[in-house]
RNA sequence: GGGCGGUUAGCUCAGCUGGUUAGAGCGCAGCAUUGACAUUGCUGAGGUCAGAGGUUCGAAUCCUCUACCGCCCACCA
């Protein structure tokens, strides 16, 4: 028997040899595209959705990675100048909730602490976890450029942004609005539509009587100020009464007069087909009285209070105040009937579940129209982008025709600070404060997919970087399918508007990964599976592996442990061909390793034609039949068959047959150790390591040439 | 109320543009094996491909409808 490494003869260690792995690629340079070899030349490029800096890795972000680094080290091995461009979010809001709860822990409160003081601590506890998290990544064996790691706080990417906020502004696509927005009072800040959900919710329905009508609410304490009643001018009920025409009732603090208004929004079917409306407080109630030019009250603050017109109750929260005005409206007679149970969608934070209060506050907005437009002439009608999955292309231009206008603004600190100043009813957009005095800073920030949303424009440079000249578009974004209204089109959006092209030529989403039972995994349900512990436990390339198998593009994964440790078990079947085939071929002359027999020649068109399809289904981004191919080649085909039948011939007594088998077990051994190279980096990696040097095409397999 | 996905072996899922006896992993049963590997090998049981109808020489694969499961969107007060 030849001599064989030490390390061969003990089962195969993932713990002992993938943080040293990693260590020789980051070394070697390869990661970054500029110090690939000469003949990576054309550029593949992708970037990292960031994750957010505000905790350590997720099953997404492994499941995400998994994917990706197979297909950027697929492509470097075809010898692509490959570009995969890491980076993290600030996450705005989201991290600053993440910290108050952990200030709340410790018995603190952000209102206790100066926003200047707040941004910092929050920045401080934002880099620590982003070395935790970059750790992790490294962990998973993501071969991407750390050279070229960006954080949205950067100063180069906060200026960017705001400069677009400014060239924006200037071009008419940006402007600031007194409109409804979602309040989120226990946290003191406006969200977006995406950053908000429904749930349903059961909560009593009051009848109330107003004047000659019924109308019906869930919530009585928004009322008071309601002197429009509203009504469909087609419905026969109601045909007598006019638009417009005044009508003395009494309300809840004494008389009042109301204002009959016909609009055809109003649903006849529903209840008695009259409401009232409060437009300061309702999305469609607003939108009616913009219709109508009708005046706007509020009625309820920013902290939940009762304003003026509640009379009595003024100065009073709501939720304490509801029984008590429900109370005088029965002993005034005004209360007809209550259905307790009456269920109903709420809208609430879909990070913190606090309910949403809308309110009219002035906001920036972005003008979503033209830029839709622009991405509907992209993607729809020429085409430029590929969908994976295809059907969320649909999904994603469903979200583009009904676009509404993007709040930007959030109060909070911690984001990007929005370069705006006011005096007065002046405003001033600019990177620069304005001069003369009296000017206020605008203490608002950024949407937090403001900034993302520039990301690929942002971490390449534009618009005259390098990178932007090379990378841009680049090849591959893939993310998560929950991204496809969110992320997604705003990339496209901003990268068509600054950029002059799409952002990525093919999108990839990746669907949800759950627990084994196929249940979301949540910190509360305790079923998170962390893919740094099974990468610890099982190693990396175990759990890579098992993430990439039989999971079709965009399904979601029911991530088991079994199946984990099933890639374990082959890791060491891998481990122990290697050690089959060095000892077996050790002795081997060198004279002739290209040349077959008949048979072994077969066998070597066998592996070509296995090959091919592999490279195929790597081109179409289906890594699901790509990995089960590499995986039953090797364990199916090479192991069972091949060495089986290897092992009387090489014993036997024919020379040129055993000559033959030799070269061939060298041969497609070398070969399978690259196909499998993208799916399971670290081990492939390190039995490359140990193969004979006139075998190899060069020191590393991570740059050596893919075998089609 | 709209839209989308799914329903294939006990479990988790593959099966691309329709083409001979429907596949994998895990699990299960039996056998083997101490010179690559028990994190092993071989053999086997197990499916009317959700149901109904249609197109076709031929459908798990295309069309229609139905039934469940799941996801997303939506201003019914």
């Amino acid at each position: 028997m030849a001599d064989l490494p030490e390390k061969l003869t003990k089962p195969y260690q993932p713990n002992e040899t993938e943080g040293r792995v990693y260590k020789r690629w980051e070394e070697s340079g390869f990661f970054n595209p500029d110090k690939l070899p000469k003949r990576h030349k054309e550029p593949y490029s992708t970037l990292m959705p960031p994750p957010n800096a505000n905790g350590r890795l997720h099953a997404g972000h492994g499941f995400e990675i998994a994917l990706k680094d197979a297909i950027i080290r697929f492509q470097r091995m075809r010898g692509k100048k490959t570009l995969y461009l890491p980076g993290s979010d600030h996450a705005g809001f989201e991290t600053q909730m993440v910290f108050e709860k952990k200030l709340e822990k410790e018995g603190q409160s952000r209102h206790d602490i100066p926003p200047q003081k707040l941004y910092e601590e929050i920045m401080a506890f934002t880099l620590e976890n982003k070395k935790y998290m970059e750790d992790d990544i490294r962990k998973l064996g993501t071969s991407c450029d750390w050279s070229r790691n960006t954080f949205m706080l950067d100063p180069r990417v906060t200026r960017r942004t705001q400069e677009t906020f400014v060239k924006m502004y200037g071009d008419g696509l940006v402007y600031r609005g007194e409109r409804i927005i979602h309040w989120n009072p226990k946290h003191q800040t406006s969200l977006s539509d995406v950053e908000t959900e429904f749930i349903e919710q059961e909560d009593p329905f009051y009848y109330l009587k107003y004047g000659p009508f019924v109308i019906a609410t869930v919530r009585p304490e928004t009322k008071f100020g309601d002197k429009y009643v509203v009504m469909h001018p087609e419905d026969p009920r109601y045909a007598n009464f006019t638009h417009g025409q005044k009508i003395e009732l009494e309300w809840i603090n004494g008389p009042i007069t109301a204002t009959v208004i016909k609009d055809a929004s109003v649903d006849k079917e529903f209840g008695s087909g009259v409401m009232t409306i409060t437009p300061w407080h309702d999305q469609t109630d607003f939108d009616i009285a913009e219709r109508h030019g009708l005046e706007k009250e509020q009625i309820i603050d920013f902290n939940g209070k009762l304003l003026q017109s509640a009379g009595e109750f003024a100065g009073m929260h709501w939720k304490k105040a509801r029984p008590l005005i429900i109370e005088k409206l029965k002993s005034k007679g005004l209360l007809v009937k209550v259905d307790e149970h009456y269920k109903h969608a709420v809208r609430v934070d879909s990070r913190t579940n606090v309910p949403i209060e809308p309110q009219i506050r002035a906001q920036w907005f972005v003008k979503m129209k033209p830029l839709t437009e622009m991405v509907i002439q992209a993607v729809e009608k020429e085409d430029k982008i590929t969908f994976i999955p295809d059907y969320q292309k649909k999904v994603l231009l469903h979200w583009m025709h009904n676009a509404i206008d993007w709040n930007i603004s959030r109060q909070i600190v911690w984001g990007i600070p929005i370069p705006a100043w006011f005096k007065g009813d002046e405003v001033h957009v600019g990177m620069d404060s304005p001069s003369g005095n009296d000017w206020q800073k605008d203490p608002d920030t950024f949407d937090t997919w403001f900034s993302s949303g520039q990301w690929p424009l942002t971490t390449l440079g534009y618009p005259d970087g390098a990178d932007f000249k090379t990378f841009y578009p680049t090849d591959l974004m893939e993310t998560g399918s929950d991204l496809v209204f969110k992320w997604v089109p705003r990339m496209i959006m901003f990268g068509l508007y600054l950029g002059n092209d799409i952002p990525f030529k093919t999108v990839y989403f990746h669907g949800m990964v759950t627990d084994p039972k196929g249940k979301k995994m949540s910190k509360s349900k305790g079923n998170v599976i962390s893919p740094v512990d099974m990468s610890e436990k099982y190693g990396a390339d175990a759990f890579r592996m098992a993430l990439t198998v039989g999971n079709t593009p965009g399904g979601t994964v029911a991530l088991s442990e079994d199946k984990i440790r099933g890639y374990k078990h082959f890791a060491n079947k891998v481990w122990n061909i290697t050690r089959f085939v060095l000892s077996s071929t050790g002795n081997a002359s060198t004279e002739d390793k290209t040349t077959f027999t008949q048979q072994d020649q077969k066998t070597v068109d066998e592996f070509k034609a296995i090959a091919e399809e592999i490279t195929e289904n790597f081109e179409t981004y289906q890594l699901h039949l790509a990995s089960e191919k590499t995986y039953h080649y090797i364990w199916h085909t090479f192991a069972d068959k091949i060495v089986e039948e290897s092992k009387p011939i090489l014993l036997g007594g024919d020379a040129e047959a055993k000559r033959s088998r030799e070269a061939l077990l060298l041969h497609l051994w070398v070969g399978c150790i690259k196909l499998l190279h993208p799916f399971m980096p670290f081990i492939s990696e390190e039995v490359w390591s140990m193969l004979p040097e006139e075998q190899k095409d060069g020191e590393m397999l991570m740059i050596s040439k893919w075998p089609m």
